[in-house]
DNA sequence: TTGGAATGTCAACAACACTGACATAAGCTG
DNA sequence: CAGCTTATGTCAGTGTTGTTGACATTCCAA
């Protein structure tokens, strides 16, 4: 989206929202909102000796049933003994089931068992009800923007999955 | 769940934006863009041996100089032993400046050194950058939006302390 | 059969958070 | 002044999550 009024003065009226001081106000608020966004899974978790790392591995195999773990990592973003940790944990806990692929028998296909998918419920569950009322209170047009204004901030490997994460579950 | 048409819905019209599935991509958006926030400052981080904390407690400092340790605890959310970590390592290398309250002299008061704020001013220029594309691609409504939704989704003592730094910062 | 891909595991390490305990200095209150 | 509180710093231990590097296993494919 290459914007730009052509005959429009450069600083003329708005391009307030670029300043540095706006730009600022914008990293603090991700900041901020940011530890509201993880402060409720984060408290159910702790509870339960799991962190947020756990929480993530739950919510992607939810999304993505059958996943391989090659595919969860590169949506999660970490290296496969660090996933692996979590993904040990959560199998030997009855929360995740690791089945050999039957086309590959290389690959592990990951989902969730009853209990790994009421654990999942409950996290999303607080964290949903958080971004409901903030969606709530900011309205639909506030939605749209923060929507792509997050889009517009991912890396462009990320804005590919999230992409097809999103077509995939609507 | 079969949604779509946009005149005949049965919630009146516009609630679309609070399904679970909108929710949830709200969520993903979260955590891929966040990604997206740190990368860069990260990047140089690492080449200096300081990780996130250092950055979160420059960036503060620097937006609030002479704050008091205290102050800084309760703008980061930590213990003060962690953020003492960060905050020796920080004056040891000479980017932060502790003084001695001249009121209150139990109080420490934190300034960036020049070579902090040079590093500093590297770290959130690319910090920045990035939101400055963002900002741009997405428009000034979007980034209305993202702000008000942001500033929803934090806690509220966050949101106060956020207001606070914003309204003194502008 | 050989090479490479996918996965898993072991060890070591670092960043960053936590709790708990204790020390010091300074301010405040009775 | 005595005693309590506050602000800060420090030490020790622990846990989660990330990293590298090395190596083994399995299995597909050329």
């Amino acid at each position: 989206m290459a914007e730009g009024r052509p005959g429009a003065t450069p600083m003329g009226e708005s391009l307030l929202f670029l300043t540095d001081e706006q730009l600022r106000q914008g990293i603090e608020a991700m900041f901020f909102a940011y530890r509201g966004f993880t402060a409720d899974p984060d408290r159910i978790l702790s509870e339960l000796a799991y962190g947020r790392a756990h929480h993530r591995a739950i919510h992607f195999i939810n999304r993505a049933p059958g996943t391989t773990v090659n595919n969860l990592l590169s949506i999660l973003g970490v290296t496969k003994q660090s996933l692996n940790r979590v993904l040990r944990t959560l199998i030997e806990d009855g929360l995740v089931e690791s089945r050999v692929g039957k086309i590959d028998k290389r690959e592990r296909h990951l989902f969730l068992t009853a209990d790994g998918a009421a654990l999942e419920k409950t996290l999303s569950d607080a964290q949903r009800a958080r971004m409901r009322v903030a969606f709530r209170d900011a309205g639909p047009e506030a939605v749209a923007g923060f929507r792509r204004v997050l889009e517009a901030m991912m890396d462009r490997d990320m804005q590919h999955i999230y992409t097809r994460l999103k077509d995939s579950g609507s």
